[in-house]
DNA sequence: GAGCGAGTGAAACAGACGTTCCGTTATCTT
DNA sequence: AAGATAACGGAACGTCTGTTTCACTCGCTC
């Protein structure tokens, strides 16, 4: 029992064998494992409002020798996976611009990407993934437009929604007809924007035809003011880093599989179990 | 001083006037602050090389009252950011498909992502970096393939390098017409090769032409034992989360960003200064 | 309802801990 | 070179801590 989840796993199984006192001890410990890991006996008691002969009890239950050999691993949990974590994320906070060597740049865009996805995880507003899902799930055919930095994103969409079977179709622009691919969507389809500043005028173009011929369009952008946030719904805001002007796509990429996957789910559940399974298998080994 | 960083940032500026052994300490400190936040002053002591009484001088010098005043700075930094991130990163250990509502999914990938960029950094070699920086740097022309999953990276290169003032070439096979493109290339180019399981064939058709005609070529996959191992020097290996053979590219973009930054500030030192800091932002502005 | 047993509370104990103190050593000044 | 001052090591001290012990209570069984 020398891992932390070995341990909360543990009690949980066991507590309801326990007795009273060992249950609130039990409670308190899962609900507050940093005193655990940190304060003294007599203060845990206090708070948990037991004894402290108690606590040591309930470490013996555990097949611990005593109290202090419990809290070691609570402490080892604090250890495992934080400190690096949490020191990069302050390296960052105080030095902006990344410098020196190659693997520093890298250590600095790895801290960067944590902070967006903290962020992202604060900031998706869980309905209107819903709404996303709904609206994909319920076209004939999507389309996808975006430009320059953020057309990897777009690239992404086109080869995933394919692999869910959908029909998908990348507006590239390719030989100048943008606008006429996008000139055959129809109110039954659907299509995604993404956008980021300074906001390509193709991109705007393209929205505004969705929005005159009345096809729903989900969008991704960085800013509410960006001008396709009237063009779209959903709108979802993604707050990447940005160096140099290098967007990191980090947060928009996760965002972007977690759509997909989400809708994948969605459209197993509507087809009902099994059949839907194999069709996805089926689809998964065609990948590269 | 009640925080961590001012606690660190006291201890960085006043460290040239600290006394021969309170620097000894002070470097310890830095260097271990899981140990200053969970051992005992005996423990701290023998492992710093000083004497326990030297602990507390230490502190004292700082400010605090004694050492334990002073440890609990050291404890609150792990107890700040630390249990949400850990905690997650657990649940995703013993879940390991995402279900459920959109918003879980996007949870699921958000820790995933974080998974993922932290083996990045544990993982990548920084000498493979520089070479692969200088590798480019030297580049007439910079060719890029990559197909289907790993498209969007391939996007993304292109993209960035073109920012950069650099001759980028995006080998997107239209028309089939991959190996015209790749025949092209000259022993003063460098060829990007991007692949993952199951590693498409025109990928390693590609691969197999640089080498035959003397081009050096980089490589970015996810195994050892990927085909384009052989075929590229450098090899970046990267272990992005898949999840029912949807791969999120969070690691493998922000390997990909950083090479770019790195590359451009390889470019810039090389040029001198301001005038390529001026070329840079005139490039910045062309974004979209 | 009496006897029994597990569970609990409170105080006592032994050991460890952080801290202080003082003699010694090193470093800088005059 | 000698003195003065700061730094240091190591032992001693008093406190606090985890643990143990034991008397007591509660809940069950016969």
């Amino acid at each position: 029992m020398q891992s932390y989840d070995d341990l909360e796993q543990a009690i949980s199984s066991r507590y309801p064998e326990l007795s009273r006192r060992l249950q609130q001890i039990a409670h308190y410990a899962l609900e507050h494992p940093n005193d655990m890991a940190f304060e003294k006996v007599a203060t845990i008691a206090e708070r948990a409002g037991v004894q402290p002969s108690t606590l040591i009890r309930f470490a013996k239950a555990f097949a611990y020798s005593g109290f202090s050999e419990m809290q070691q691993v609570f402490r080892a949990r604090l250890m495992e996976t934080t400190p690096s974590y949490a020191e990069r994320l302050r390296r960052v906070r105080q030095q902006q611009s990344p410098e020196g060597s190659p693997d520093q740049i890298l250590a600095h865009f790895i801290t960067a990407g944590h902070h967006a996805l903290d962020h992202l995880g604060q900031e998706i507003d869980p309905e209107a993934m819903q709404r996303a899902c709904e609206l994909l799930a319920s076209a004939e055919t999507i389309y996808i437009v975006a430009q320059r930095r953020s057309f990897p994103v777009a690239a992404y969409f086109a080869y995933a929604l394919g692999h869910l079977g959908l029909h998908a179709h990348l507006v590239d622009g390719m030989g100048g007809m943008a606008e006429q691919q996008a000139a055959a969507m129809r109110t039954d389809d659907a299509l995604i924007m993404v956008s980021f500043h300074p906001y390509a005028e193709e991109t705007q173009q393209i929205a505004r035809v969705a929005r005159d011929r009345g096809v729903p369009a989900m969008a991704i952008t960085d800013s509410p003011l960006s001008p396709i946030c009237q063009l779209g719904d959903p709108v979802f805001e993604v707050h990447d880093g940005e160096v140099q002007s290098f967007r990191s796509l980090t947060a928009t990429m996760t965002l972007a599989i977690s759509l997909v996957v989400a809708l994948g789910q969605r459209l197993d559940l509507s087809l009902g179990g099994a059949g839907a399974c194999a069709q996805t298998r089926e689809t998964r080994d065609r990948n590269a």
